[in-house]
RNA sequence: GCCCGCGUAGCUCAGUCGGUAGAGCACGGCACUCGUAAUGCCGGGGUCGGGGGUUCGAAUCCCCCUGCGGGCUCCA
């Protein structure tokens, strides 16, 4: 007999064997559940148990319930794929994110017209409801099994696994090497999606063969995925390429090259004003503002290791004067030409230069994105010089200032610790003190972080913020990395209080990233309604008749010189179509004008969500205005 | 870079079996002068991404190039 704990604190005996669902029976909900995870271990609901523990039913809606779902909606997608394509050779198939995939390698093309056909052999299976079976088989057997099978990239993965014995998972004709656990059978995939075709390389290595992905999802009901798809559609149209298209914020031209942005009117001055704001809060923590060349000779690039670490990622080198000139990938080397244009004391350090300073990345075409991944962008850059020290207290120091920023643009976020990776330069000792130094900073800044064991890049370690967008995505936020790799190249040293020389610890750090995909960001987290201190038209003027155009470019003049930015629209159409259109535009405040604003003296307030706010006059108006912009209030 | 797909008017897209192009919006003109998310009529606009090939004939079929999209690796 075995002793099962429950989670509601009972305990009962049953026979070894029995199976988990028979024990977990008795359980309220134990019909829905789908799993069961005994001793914080998933088992299949058919799992005999053979000694005491805990017992805990997973249920559909946890995460784990979904994965499990999207596990067993690729398996079946798999069995479709093998019962319409001949010779198909399976790769992976696991649950991911928000649905799951399936690897295939097989001669003929899948393409996107054949997921419909795929779903359709899906579905009749899944109306045949085949229980998902699991077999354990000894090593020798499994591979045998594979060989014979012709199943190469399992043959590959038995050949990595040392337990005995081996698990499988089959339904109808399809077995597949799988840890599970699975459905107990296939009629609880109730609503799933096939979404996309696309490459992947085996085992995600461009060495290796490029195999054939279908991506899907799956959800529990029709509802959640009806739910799912909607906010596909959603995230479709805030996509800043879209809206960057829609709102005359930017473009790239295939005239010009791939990945490099031209900033309109309109994305320029939203960069401005981001600029603006940036200059100004990195002068009010002490920052100096630099510039510096955007390309050198790579002479520079060689004593930095840039050349021989990024050579790839760096633009072919020009020909000036018989030297090799290169577009400059980073601006440390710059920054760091400046630290050593004179002997630097103690008494200079801290050192914090800035600049907004534009690079330039031969990226892999694949890669590019929108604004999102370009080959010519601006990084919010700086670089702290400091002693060992000062490190903690600067990072600190950067800490708050990231903070900060991502508060003002609304975001939330999570930071990470990155540690000591494997493969690494420089010292147990000096990784030591540096990871100390970052989670002082953390500690003295009482910020919440995980750690992000060997995380850390080839030469030091770093602090990752990662942003939560208004849709619940993570993006890449800002970073602070210590550098003890380059002082050494470029023996960047002070003179102490000692006398003696010291090596310079240099802090890498960036708030926004780049301004491109910053922006590229901004525009999908506000879904191109930027609040009232970036948007840039903050009010359109919309006089009702031909009549009112006239009082429409007093007020339009009126707000110009209170520092409001305003469009005026004169045209003869009706009012109702003007609204329409400025709201489409996304601009936050319209001024509606007629026969009683202009006797009056007064304009009609109306805000692009809230609707009609009444009759102010203009004065109230702006003061209004400028109190929103002031608090920089989210949209 | 690699795999698959796509590229038709400024934008979004239609274009059947190969017979030299069409809609909506936008743009220009005219009329209406209008009160909180689309007034009506008229008009201009395309060497169908570029090059080559097959064909009597190519937006349509084939090849190359280029750009874009979905992914893979990496990442500001």
């Amino acid at each position: 007999m075995i002793r099962i704990g429950f989670p509601d604190g009972t305990e009962r005996e049953f026979p070894e064997g029995i199976e988990a669902g028979q024990a977990a029976a008795t359980l309220q909900q134990a019909q829905e559940a789908v799993a069961v995870k005994m001793d914080g271990r998933l088992l299949d609901l058919s799992a005999p148990l053979t000694q005491s523990g805990k017992l805990e039913l997973v249920m559909p809606d946890c995460p784990e319930g979904l994965d499990i779902l999207r596990h067993s909606a690729a398996h079946i997608m798999a069995e479709a794929v093998g019962h319409i394509f001949e010779g198909v050779k399976f790769a992976i198939g696991p649950a991911i994110e928000d649905g799951f995939y399936y690897d295939f390698d097989l001669e003929e093309k899948i393409t996107e017209e054949d997921l419909g056909r795929i779903e359709k052999e899906m579905r009749r299976i899944i109306a045949k409801g085949e229980p998902f079976q699991r077999l354990s088989l000894p090593k020798a057997e499994a591979m045998r099994r594979m060989k014979d099978a012709g199943q190469v990239y399992k043959l590959e993965l038995l050949g990595e696994i040392d337990q005995e014995p081996i698990s499988f998972y089959g339904q109808g004709d399809f077995l597949d090497l799988c840890l599970g656990p699975h459905l107990p059978d296939a009629s609880r995939i109730k609503a799933f999606k096939l979404l996309s075709v696309a490459g992947s390389y085996w085992r995600g290595d461009s060495r290796n063969k490029m195999l054939q992905r279908v991506y899907g999802t799956a959800f529990y009901s029709e509802e959640e995925l009806k739910k799912h798809l909607k906010l596909l559609e959603q995230a479709k149209a805030r996509d800043h390429r879209r809206l960057g298209k829609e709102l005359g914020l930017f473009s790239v031209h295939e005239e010009v090259g791939p990945g490099l942005i031209h900033w309109h009117p309109k994305g320029g001055l939203i960069r401005h004003l981001i600029e603006k704001f940036w200059y100004e809060e990195h002068l009010k923590r002490g920052y100096q503002i630099v510039y510096t060349p955007h390309i050198a000779n790579e002479r520079i690039f060689e004593i930095s290791g840039h050349l021989d670490k990024y050579a790839d990622l760096m633009y072919s080198p020009m020909d000036i004067d018989g030297q090799p000139y290169r577009l400059k990938p980073m601006n440390c080397p710059g920054h760091i030409m400046i630290y050593q244009s004179r002997k630097r004391s103690y008494r200079d350090l801290p050192l914090r230069l800035c600049e907004l300073g534009t690079v330039y990345r031969y990226e892999p075409s694949g890669t590019l994105h929108g604004m999102l991944r370009v080959r010519g962008f601006t990084q919010d850059d700086a670089h702290i010089f400091c002693t060992q020290e000062q490190l903690a207290s600067e990072v600190a120091g950067v800490l708050e200032l990231a903070d900060f920023m991502m508060k003002a643009f609304g975001y939330t976020y999570r930071t990470y610790l990155a540690t000591m990776p494997e493969d690494h330069l420089g010292t147990e000792e000096e990784w030591q003190w540096s990871t100390e130094a970052l989670r002082k900073a953390l500690e003295e800044r009482r910020t919440q972080y995980e750690v992000d064991e060997g995380g850390g890049v080839f030469y030091a370690p770093k602090i990752d913020i990662k942003l939560l967008d208004s849709m619940g995505r993570l993006w890449q936020g800002p970073t602070i990395q210590v550098d003890l790799n380059l002082p050494t190249r470029f023996n960047a040293t002070y003179v102490g209080a000692d006398g003696a020389e010291h090596l310079t610890v240099i802090v890498h750090r960036t708030v926004l990233g780049a301004m491109e995909r910053f922006i590229g960001g901004l525009i999908e987290h506000y879904a191109g309604a930027f609040p009232l201190w970036l948007a840039p038209v903050q009010v359109k003027v919309l006089p009702i008749a031909d009549r009112h155009n006239d009082y429409a470019l007093e007020i339009k003049k009126g707000l110009q010189e209170k520092g409001l930015r305003s469009e005026a629209d004169l045209r003869s159409e009706r009012i109702s179509l003007k609204i329409r259109e400025a709201t489409l535009e996304k601009i936050p405040y319209m001024l509606i004008l007629g026969d009683k604003e202009a006797e009056k003296g007064t304009v009609a307030l109306r805000h692009r969500t809230e609707g009609d706010l009444g009759q102010h006059c203009l004065d109230d108006v702006a003061a209004r205005l400028l109190a929103e912009i002031e608090e920089r209030i989210p949209a």
